[in-house]
DNA sequence: GCCAAAATCATCCGAAAGGATGATGTCGAA
DNA sequence: TTCGACATCATCCTTTCGGATGATTTTGGC
């Protein structure tokens, strides 16, 4: 939480700043202050639903989801499995992706970490499976119904 | 959308035409850019944030529609797929062992041939399947019907 | 406030995978 | 017999993975 504050608090600064720079240089003072609320609301509304968004994302991934395939029922994640390996949320996270074909490289950029925390993930999700290799992972985790 | 967006309008014209009334009555107009900006863009964060986290909110609110299909049916492949793929009954069959979570090695040693063959014959079914790796290769064969 | 689990990031290094290309060999159809 | 599809193998080179290790930061409970 710090560093949203420290964010927010510069932040707000920077645009200040700006806001004086450009005051008394470019601008005409008349009707300033609707033009600047306007600018620092978009930018603030911005920032703000985007760390909305960050704030919650992937909080929770125990979310069920559907699989469209006309041959099998819904898909329910064995939690008993799940705790008997002791895979962690993020841990299925990433093995979702990989099942769906992605690369480190992209699934670090879908869930905003680097390339370097998947593979620490992989690599313990790894040995919690049993599994040599990402197909194994994918395999052994449809077979253990950790993923759909 | 429609509605965030007017949500927004209807917002920041409410801000402005408050902060219009106050800066007339009650405040010092001396560094109210200032003051106003901070308290524009305290607003703005404040109902992004709350915005941000409705979304995502909303997002996990997923419905489960399901499918009614009888349990596991008997996996029949997907002929029209395969020729319209143009994708080899070689290549099927290494794409399996990769299902399967084999490596190439391993594979090859299944299949009694070298390593470099396996690797052409994936080379190919890449190609003709339009994956870049073979965890993507796995995804879109079982998609198409080309693998159980 | 403190502690443990989870999550984050980095670096080094070897192994595996993937791309590009060329060369045989086999077999069935034209 | 010639041609084309399929299968086989190789070499060179780049990218991606995965292992090992160490470290810091968040976070949830107590």
């Amino acid at each position: 939480m710090k560093k949203h504050v420290l964010l927010y608090g510069t932040l707000g600064g920077a645009v200040i700043a700006l806001l004086k720079a450009v005051e008394y240089r470019y601008l005409v003072v008349e009707h300033s202050v609707e033009i600047y609320g306007g600018l620092i609301a978009a930018v603030f509304a911005t920032v703000g639903i985007w760390l909305g968004l960050r704030l919650t994302r992937a909080k929770e991934t125990i979310v069920i989801r559907e699989v469209l395939t006309p041959a099998h029922s819904a898909f329910v994640r064995d939690a008993g499995q799940v705790a008997a390996l002791g895979v962690t949320p993020r841990e299925l996270e990433i093995l979702e992706l990989i099942a769906r074909g992605l690369s480190n490289r992209e699934i670090g950029q879908t869930v905003f970490v680097s390339e370097n925390t998947v593979k620490t993930h992989l690599s313990r999700l790894f040995e919690k499976l049993g599994a040599k290799r990402r197909t194994q992972a994918v395999q052994i985790g449809k077979e253990r119904r950790l993923i759909p």
